[in-house]
RNA sequence: GCCCCGGUAGCUCAGUUGGAUAGAGCGCACCCCUCCUAAGGGUGAGGUCACAGGUUCGAUUCCUGUUCGGGGCACCA
């Protein structure tokens, strides 16, 4: 519909002469739906825009595009309004087409070939595999997997993609704190370190580890904890009570784990941790509707040699330095703050080599567009990671970070407190069952991804129109309802006659329904490739508005049958949208509530 | 100190590459079921689009500055 406006006003700017027209190809034509209806269906401001180059009033400008445009079967009217506005009028047959559209297109409808199966790789939630997910990373999941369904929808080709951290400093003081919650099963007395892992959860593990193999990894604390550099202890408040360094230490039980087990034990533990968490966040995602096609290990990468490679490409364009004992990527030089360690002190390579390299690795995959979903506190990571691609030779605008911003819960209109030092925050696992994976996933996606989320708990378990989820499943299961309600009343349903008569479609109600379908391509387009998946949201909240509101004051199921046939065509094809644009949100569309 | 995000109705937020009279939900005050699910619908009140400049036919929208709130500034990942 919008789009055979745009064709036609691009035929009229090619019929007029050149000198009205600026050099070049013909700039993308505005057009948008209207604010008020007396205003017509859609407006384009292309008279005001070219008014200067033409050298002319936008007015006179409108009046020659206005006699130039050729005629259509949709237009009823074309009105020049304003300062110089092109106000096209549909004629009603214009919009009850969409009912044919959707009814006949079904699941299928809203989908197009935008993207013209341009390979996408969509990259999202990665949290480090040392604990279960939290409802900070939910966001994360909900926006990413949307964000991936959308732009499917509109015809690229997607990759979803999980970057596992199971290389690094983080993972060996997760096996530590898991080997020594073991020992402390098995009797052992000692202070845990203040900078291990708390949660419940490396309990669990270890006493599975302790059901499995008794004290086949035993030691005593008396030989592990002695001459270590001293931990930091506080006391609940968070006062120092004795004074130490608390990174050096876990550093050092570390070593000493690794040297009192040896390297096959420590490993086997070490993978013990990683793989049970691995599965348990597989088994959360999945559950809450978001599935991947790759988890990529950060740990395969470097074995592969990837990262040595990507530091011998950076040396090669003359990017890295020493100094202080260190190697060093010149970033600053593509406009990041400050140069950055690649290779530390001790020989080690950073985590943020690493992602260089894995960047790296992403494009020579042949990824046409590359999409970081990342946390906001990120964000001074950008610049860095485009810096070295940049460096490489690449192009950084084939990568899109976007920044979520974090996710805040209320319960009776107080702040829920989250710490992940104490190991009590919310995970995304209690909060699915607190509210249900509907509304998770629906709340999460509700805000754009700039906005600070704050999640109302209470709300989203309400059951009533205050619940803009419930609302507009509630719009589902009402016409579903109507559909079976038509067999209860003796009266039996034809297609083909209610589409012969969409034209009794007249009252202010329907014609407002049907504008609103016919919305949904448009916001589906802007919705994907903007990557603001609210937008479907709202959408379909003003959608279930439209068609509540028809349901309130008409009646569908009545006794003349060609009307009849024409609204239930019409609430199908309504129902038919909403099922398309929930699925798309992760969002069930119930029959019946 | 520097960087990122935000400031729109009492509250939570939309606002379509700058457009015509700035919208929705909640809350508040009323009204609507002998009728397909009232888990719903309708009416009304409610605004200095944080503030000050600038760009132009036109700014809530773009630019600069100020201010308030959130976050980030490791040889951690």
């Amino acid at each position: 519909m919008k789009t055979h406006l745009q064709n036609l006003l691009a035929q009229a700017l090619q019929a007029l002469p050149s000198e009205l027209l600026p050099d070049g190809p013909l700039p993308a034509i505005p057009l948008e739906r209207t604010r008020d209806r007396t205003h017509g269906d859609f407006a384009s401001t292309i008279a005001l825009a070219l008014a200067k180059t033409a050298r002319c009033k936008p007015r006179d400008l409108a009046e020659r595009i206005v006699a130039a445009l050729p005629a259509s079967a949709q237009v009823v009217k074309v009105e020049i309004a304003g300062p110089g506005f092109i106000n096209f009028f549909l004629t009603p047959v214009a919009y009850q087409a969409i009912v044919g559209d959707i009814l006949e297109h079904g699941e299928r409808f809203g989908r197009s070939q935008l993207g013209g199966g341009r390979r996408v790789q969509v990259e999202f939630v990665s949290a480090n595999p040392t604990g279960p997910l939290h409802v900070g990373h939910g966001r994360g999941a909900a926006f990413g997997a949307t964000v991936a369904n959308l732009l499917e929808a509109v015809g690229y080709q997607v990759h979803r993609e999980y970057y596992v951290n199971d290389a690094g400093r983080q993972m060996n003081i997760l096996a530590a704190s898991l080997w020594l919650r073991y020992l402390e099963h098995c009797g052992e007395k000692f202070q845990f370190p203040s900078n291990g892992y708390r949660g419940e959860y490396v309990r669990d593990i270890a006493i599975k580890l302790y059901i499995e193999h008794g004290s086949a990894y035993r030691a005593s604390a008396q030989h592990i904890f002695a001459d270590l550099p001293q931990d930091e202890i506080r006391d609940e408040k968070g006062h120092v009570v004795t004074p130490g360094d608390k990174e050096a230490h876990i550093d050092a039980l570390v070593e000493r784990a690794r040297t009192l087990l040896g390297e096959p034990r420590y490993r086997y533990i070490f993978e013990l941790g990683l793989n049970t968490i691995l599965d348990d966040i597989r088994d959360d995602l999945a559950e809450f509707g978001v599935v991947y096609d790759e988890w990529y290990s950060e740990r395969a990468l470097a074995d592969t040699g990837a990262v040595n490679k990507t530091l011998h490409r950076l040396r090669d364009a003359g990017y890295l330095y020493e100094q202080d004992g260190a190697l060093w990527f010149r970033s600053s030089a593509f406009g990041d703050e400050k140069d950055r360690v690649v290779e530390r002190e001790n020989g080690q390579t950073t985590y943020f080599a690493s992602d260089i390299a894995y960047h790296l690795e992403k494009f020579e995959r042949g990824f046409d567009w590359v999409i970081d979903v990342w946390g906001a506190d990120h964000h001074g990571y950008v610049p860095r990671v485009k810096a070295a691609l940049q460096a490489m030779g690449e192009d950084p605008d084939r990568l899109d970070m976007l920044l979520v911003q974090f996710a805040i819960l209320y319960r009776n209109g107080e702040r829920v407190p989250m710490s992940t030092r104490s190991g009590e925050f919310v995970t995304l696992r209690e909060l699915r069952q607190e509210v249900g994976n509907d509304a998770a996933r629906f709340f999460y996606v509700v805000r754009k991804s700039e906005q600070h989320l704050d999640f109302d708990l209470d709300l989203a378990k309400s059951q009533s129109k205050d619940n803009p989820v419930y609302y507009i499943q509630y719009a589902h299961a009402r016409i579903s309802s109507v559909l079976k309600q038509l067999h209860d009343k003796g009266f039996s349903r034809d297609e083909a006659r209610g589409q012969a008569h969409l034209g009794r479609l007249t009252e202010s109600h329907e014609e407002a329904l049907l504008v609103a379908l016919s919305r949904y391509p448009e916001v589906m387009e802007t919705a994907a490739l903007d990557h603001e998946p609210h937008q479907l949201a709202h959408y379909l909240r003003e959608l279930a508005n439209a068609f509540h509101t028809y349901y309130n004051e008409h009646r569908v199921l009545v006794d003349d049958d060609a009307l009849r046939d024409a609204r239930l065509n019409l609430s199908l094809a309504t129902g038919q949208v909403i099922r398309n644009g929930l699925a798309l949100l992760g969002v069930s569309a119930p029959e019946v509530m």
